[in-house]
RNA sequence: GGAGAGGUGGCUGAGCGGUCGAAAGCGCUGGUCUUGAAAACCAGAGGAGGGCGACCUUCCCGGGGUUCGAAUCCCCGCCUCUCCGCCA
């Protein structure tokens, strides 16, 4: 959510910032409400002073012995008007209140410009694309029949997979050696937390009310969604709270399956497990001091790399451009793996910088001795997408042969294996 | 699934129709003392929001209701804890 009070004095600064975006707000409605709340605001509290006025003078009298009766009588129908004053205040105040959930966040002024994927800028690459004396095949020929489409398509529909033997393990070495190199290295703590959450944890984020699309919501009389990725419930554990300065910056890092609905990609990335309903993720969050937050996005940026660099994986790194931004993020840098059989860099990691957009909308703040209450900054990013990491690691260490190397920081994960023959 | 207890400020916890934004303790801030710190003592400070301002409103889990007036009474949710049953 967007400061309210930047809203009000600079609404047309605001709507160009956020134009950059490709977003086109809507002034004239906001003034014309805002104007509204302002009057009927200041009227329903001043009728809400004399109410509170008028009580006290009859507790007073009736604690004093005195017949209050006529003191009854005088508050006439202030009742009523009160009731009228509130419910045209609450009414403009629900209008501005939901309209705000659903305004994006300012892309940072340093973000370039650009309408889409195609607008976005290199800001550096690691390692040269591998050469092969053969053509590389793609993952889904590479895993042959430890990968079963079918199986998964048969309990669960399309965009499901199911994994066997080596290749389902090759999955689980990678997630157990990302979050190891995480916590051991990288200064976070491993939470667990629920794969389904509320629509309170999901407004919080960012991903409610305009996103409700691209959500699995569980059926039943619980208002209740699995989790679109572990951003959601690991960022609100700090929902509603004053944290201690001093307790700054939290790392948490969170393994946990995603699920998309995908609505709106029919036809794209069919073939594979590149796009699926199901997948799994090392999530990493930190909430920071504001001050700190450029900083711990490079810095979680890197986390993300090390991953990729230590599995020999080339990638690059982008600097989204502000119409491709996420919602609620003011930068984003993704991380895009190159993959040998579609010769080009697909992404694997997002990694976002929220300023107080989330921590605005969750009331989560800190505190510094002797401070006022302040919003935190929050920010998250993949380190890694494990099911795309599965996919660079078939394609990039290919042998030719229809066997894989194992990434030498995977052997011990995978008993000491070295190769895997599907 | 059955029975009971409870949800109050950063935390613990009292209050149970009016003078309650709410005792007390912890924690926090400033001061005295000290070479410095600790301890002790003194003083101070709740959160959110509105108004150009003097100020004002709101908030005791959430939502309704009763009342001139609700943290306090009633109804409906949600959550936590204890016991029993069932169960990975």
């Amino acid at each position: 959510m967007i400061d309210p009070r930047l809203l009000r004095q600079d609404i047309d600064d605001v709507a160009r910032r956020i134009g950059r975006r490709g977003f086109e707000l809507d002034v004239a409605w906001f003034r014309e409400r805002e104007d509204r709340r302002k009057t009927l605001q200041v009227e329903t509290e001043r009728l809400q002073s004399e109410r509170r006025t008028m009580s006290k003078r009859i507790g007073a009298a009736k604690a004093a012995g005195e017949d209050a009766v006529p003191l009854i009588a005088a508050v006439g129908d202030l009742g009523d008007r009160l009731a009228a004053a509130k419910a045209g205040f609450e009414a403009v105040r629900a209008e501005l209140d939901a309209w705000e959930l659903t305004v994006p966040n300012l892309p940072n002024e340093a973000v370039p410009l650009g309408k889409d994927e195609t607008d976005n800028v290199e800001l550096r690459r690691w390692r040269m694309p591998p050469a092969f004396n053969f053509e590389p095949r793609n993952h889904v020929d590479l895993a042959a029949g430890l990968l079963d489409m079918e199986a998964a398509a048969k309990v669960a529909g399309a965009r499901f997979s199911v994994l066997r033997g080596g290749l389902a393990k090759l999955h689980r070495a990678l997630t157990q050696y990302m979050l190891d190199v995480h916590t051991a290295e990288h200064g976070y703590q491993e939470v667990y937390v629920p794969y389904v959450v509320d629509r309170a944890a999901l407004e919080g984020t960012g991903q409610l009310p305009k996103f409700e699309a691209d959500l699995f919501a569980i059926s039943g009389e619980r208002d209740q969604f699995l989790i679109p990725t572990a951003e959601v419930p690991v960022t609100n554990l700090v929902r509603d709270r004053i944290l201690d300065g001093a307790d700054l910056p939290l790392r948490f890092v969170a393994h946990t399956p995603c699920f998309r609905s995908e609505a709106g990609n029919y036809g794209k990335d069919t073939h594979g497990i590149f796009r699926q309903h199901q997948f799994e993720k090392v999530e990493l969050v930190q909430i920071v001091e504001p001050d700190r937050s450029w900083q711990a996005l490079e810095e979680l940026t890197g986390h993300a790399e090390t991953i990729l660099q230590r599995l020999e994986l080339p990638y690059r790194a982008m600097t989204l451009c502000a119409g491709d931004l996420g919602f609620a993020a003011a930068k984003t840098i993704d991380l895009e793996v190159w993959l040998p059989a579609e010769k080009r860099y697909r992404e694997i990691s997002s990694c976002s910088n929220f300023l107080d957009f989330q921590a605005r909308r969750m009331m989560a703040r800190f505190r510094s001795p002797g401070g006022k209450p302040a919003y935190v900054h929050t920010l998250n990013g993949s380190g890694l997408a494990v099911g795309r990491t599965l996919i660079a690691v078939l394609e990039n260490y290919q042998d030719g042969a229809g066997a894989i190397g194992v990434p030498d920081v995977l052997r011990n994960y995978m008993g000491g294996q070295s190769r895997l023959e599907p």
